[in-house]
DNA sequence: TTGCTGACCGACG
DNA sequence: CCGTCGGCCAGCA
């Protein structure tokens, strides 16, 4: 686990931040969610937790809407819900869709369920390390 | 401009 | 145990 205390996780791929301008809530769940490594996964309110606002988790999900539509691509099949149930499937082409990228990370998947979640779950306040 | 909605989470009863 | 409600931020009618 946290073996690496980089501190330089504020650094965010520096390209979408402006002058005095900061991130947009939404621009930083998209930083992180790109940040997942394969075959790991994680929770909107681990992310939402991480930016600071645990209580947005709903936002994150939202974020996650929009995320096709984002030119960089992000792995929105590696986020999930706390139960480790892929409540977004549904938003990906088929139903089967986020399933299927999962298991070809070798995440077992069983009725929408993650087996062993919280062994494959990535947390990014610890990966990242806030310090 | 006001108000509702949303791939969630946690607290209450 | 299960249903309900509030809350956070951003987009859209």
């Amino acid at each position: 686990m946290q073996k690496n205390k980089t501190r330089q996780v504020n650094s965010f791929p520096p390209h979408s931040e402006g002058a005095g301008g900061e991130l947009s809530f939404y621009e930083k769940v998209y930083e992180v969610a790109r940040l997942i490594p394969p075959g790991r996964v994680t929770s909107y309110g681990a992310i939402a937790a991480y930016l600071g606002s645990v209580q947005s988790s709903r936002m994150v999900g939202w974020a996650m809407n929009n995320a096709h539509i984002q030119e960089r691509y992000v792995p929105a099949h590696r986020v999930v819900n706390r139960n480790g149930l892929l409540t977004g499937k549904h938003h990906f082409g088929t139903s089967n869709a986020m399933q299927e990228y999962l298991e070809a990370e070798g995440i077992r998947v069983i009725d929408d369920q993650i087996c062993d979640f919280e062994k494959h779950f990535w947390n990014p306040m610890i990966e990242l390390d806030m310090d």
